[in-house]
DNA sequence: TAGATTGTTAATCGATTAACAATC
DNA sequence: TAGATTGTTAATCGATTAACAATC
């Protein structure tokens, strides 16, 4: 299997670092530089030269002493690590406020992630289109699942109905889901859920502040 | 100083996993459930009861061999951990579909973030109303952020403008930004900054699934 | 009482950081 | 050449997990 190697384990924490880089590298070619070094994605992103040539070496790039990494090289590898070189074909079941938000938000499309079709189960919205694409019945998911050559759904649904939903994707075959609902999924082992936890966030946030307004009190 | 003990060191991971176990909690006192083991609650969020009772142990919370932890005994201790049992009052800069999508999701009000004021430059929405609250323009914004006692900042503008509308929410005197923009806000040291990096969770999610189809190809 | 569950210490694990030789 | 930067090993740090006595 030639292409072994780039599945070797990459640690999460340089995942989520690689994505961040990536979005720097592509603002930097943007403006026609094509040599980096580690210290300065290290100052941009308020993180240290030692660790981003450790993640970078997650990627198979070598870098030039003097010269850094080349850009365009280190944009390539970076989408083959997180395999947002190949589009991923996406659904979205719940248009409410934030599906749409999401639907509509064309930043996905440097990620990759391209949606193909929407669900819901209200009538005034079954058949209109949002953004481009059609919004479904949830009863036809099973059917317009099997288009999609990597099985990504989002789940933008409130979370009283999220479980229930999660059921249906499972059994109509999805294989990774994008978690916008604020609780625990129950799937089978060999699916996979991340999970967007606002609540998460924002309590690292609120703490953060009390401990800040506490030592400046 | 009393209150001194909320504002010992807690570990981040340990932040985010109380932020769960709000919810589960939450949930179980509305089903008039009154006692949780930690096994209960690792079970529901697919982590380790040892983890979940040395994750308690932070919030001063002690339980009962043989019964558990007290539910709302817990909740309470986790809102004053994570400073959710008083209102904090926040403003959101930048109302497009994900401001709007925030603006309206009720559920924050459980993690007792309540927005007074929006802003944007959009003439069209200025002086409009989005689920109750007035959108300005973003000039008057340093005259109605002293209105708030806990200065959070919400930030959903595009990446474009985000640093420079930052520029104006720290001048402003804006003291927390939870930043939705997918880029590394440049701010003062006494400026907390929490991010919300879809791409990051994109990245594990589609890292993962290509791990996994490798593994069963 | 017996058994389940807590609280806590010690061991393990993995990620970050420091140090420094190799290279351009 | 001198100096900056890479690549990599070793040390440190912190979080998770295992073990088990104390408690109801």
């Amino acid at each position: 299997m030639k292409a072994s190697h780039h599945f070797q384990i990459i640690p999460e924490p340089t995942i989520r670092r690689l994505a961040d880089y990536l979005h720097l590298l592509l603002h930097l070619q943007q403006e026609g530089i094509d040599k980096v070094s580690s210290t300065t994605i290290a100052n941009d992103l308020n993180t240290d030269p030692t660790q981003v040539r450790k993640d970078i070496q997650y990627t198979s790039i070598v870098g030039k002493p003097k010269t850094g990494f080349d850009v365009p090289g280190l944009i390539g590898a970076i989408e083959e690590c997180l395999s947002w070189n190949d589009t991923n074909a996406a659904f979205l079941v719940g248009v409410g406020s934030l599906g749409k938000a999401i639907l509509g938000y064309e930043g996905f499309q440097k990620y990759g992630l391209q949606f193909i079709d929407a669900f819901d189960v209200d009538p005034d919205i079954i058949g209109k289109k949002m953004y481009g694409i059609e919004v479904h019945h949830l009863d036809e998911m099973p059917g317009l699942v099997n288009k999609l050559k990597r099985k990504i759904g989002v789940l933008t649904v409130p979370a009283e109905s999220a479980q229930e939903v999660t059921d249906k994707m499972v059994e109509a075959g999805i294989r990774a889901i994008w978690n916008f609902a604020p609780l625990q999924l129950k799937t089978p082992e060999d699916v996979i859920v991340e999970n967007i936890q606002f609540s998460q966030s924002l309590a690292v946030l609120t703490r953060k502040l009390s401990l800040l307004e506490f030592r400046t009190s």
